[in-house]
DNA sequence: GACCGTAGCACTAACAGTTAGCTTTTTGAA
DNA sequence: TTCAAAAAGCTAACTGTTAGTGCTACGGTC
């Protein structure tokens, strides 16, 4: 019983660190559509068929860390504090979401992201997985009790906060003007269930 | 100067049209992924270029009238009367496109579009786009100004009340339930305008 | 320490969507 | 009739992705 990973588990995830890695370094070297996943695998120097053995699409490569994201929104929600509110909360979390991928380190990405159809279409498709994830979180949550479709409407609002802050000029701004909006429509769902 | 559409105008409709319409027929028969494009291609009696030049994609074919959903968005905003608020005026079209896309003869599309994850994806990224024009349409309706962000935020949450309700097992209960929360975001716009 | 089942990885070859390059037909107008 | 442009066609490729198959190394067990 190894405490830490078996050594097979640590040179899968190294395997895996290094073609994101790879991928990620010839992406933006040479731009996401001149590199081919050929290219990549044999940079990496794996073969192609491990290569999707660790990655579902080539889009899965630049993605590689969406994980996070989901959970440190299901954290947000079901790791607060007794009585603390949810959408303050779930405001605080997006915050630091927003502000994490607007900094300058991470632009060259972001960059890139906004510049590919490809990339830009993976990326939605990828939220609207985390929006039923933290739907999930929201439904689940005993504190204040809501239907399902309520639930998933708040989780979509969420994530659509976090969406445009990420391409408005001031991201930060536009958390602070559309949160109050959720936190409006959250009250109708409070207001309905006390009547 | 021919005030009907030409003859060529029209040929090429119906060579789009029986391209469609051939393409439908085919994945309901054997399902989507079970007919490829050169399947249409040669039962449309077409090159595969043609029908790429009348398609952008493989799953443009199914969602071929998508610009129907989107001129009706627009309309219901542009083409309100004076004074008639927007929200409910969206609220009533999209209940009649959740009607619309929840009737008994559309059930067998929607189901093979659910049955893909490929037509899903591609049908949030045309929704992203629907949101994207709608939101032009709030921003530049002139009887209740808001920013930019705002009306970005609105038609997100307008697309998102669609898609719950097409996925939500009472489709017209979730759009009622969803358009209050609506309702109230919008109003936060309004109030702090006036503040 | 030897043994064995499994997981990771490799290789080839192919499939399917999509596009480029170029030719032929059809159409609308001079 | 003639001509330019649009539409359609054909061939051949490129690219992401997968199936099939086998080899090797690891981890737990006796």
């Amino acid at each position: 019983m190894t405490v830490p990973p078996g050594r097979r588990e640590r040179k899968k995830a190294a395997t895996r660190q290094r073609i994101a890695d790879t991928a990620l370094r010839l992406f933006l070297e040479r731009g996401y559509d001149a590199v081919g996943i050929r290219d990549v695998a044999a940079e990496a120097d794996v073969a192609v068929t491990t290569l999707f053995s660790h990655f579902a699409s080539k889009e899965a490569l630049v993605f590689e860390r969406d994980e996070d994201f989901e959970q440190r929104l299901t954290q947000a929600v079901t790791g607060r504090a007794p009585h603390e509110p949810l959408i303050p909360a779930l405001r605080e979390e997006i915050l630091a979401l927003v502000r994490h991928c607007t900094a300058d380190s991470a632009a060259p990405v972001w960059r890139m992201i906004d510049g590919s159809p490809a990339l830009r279409k993976y990326e939605e498709s990828v939220r609207l997985r985390h929006a039923e994830t933290l739907a999930a979180a929201i439904a689940g949550d005993p504190e204040p009790p809501v239907s399902a479709t309520a639930s998933r409407a708040i989780a979509r609002f969420v994530i659509d906060a976090y969406a445009l802050a990420r391409e408005a000029a001031d991201p930060e701004g536009a958390v602070d003007e559309v949160f109050p909006m959720i936190e409006a429509a959250w009250e109708v769902t409070r207001a309905s269930r006390r009547a």
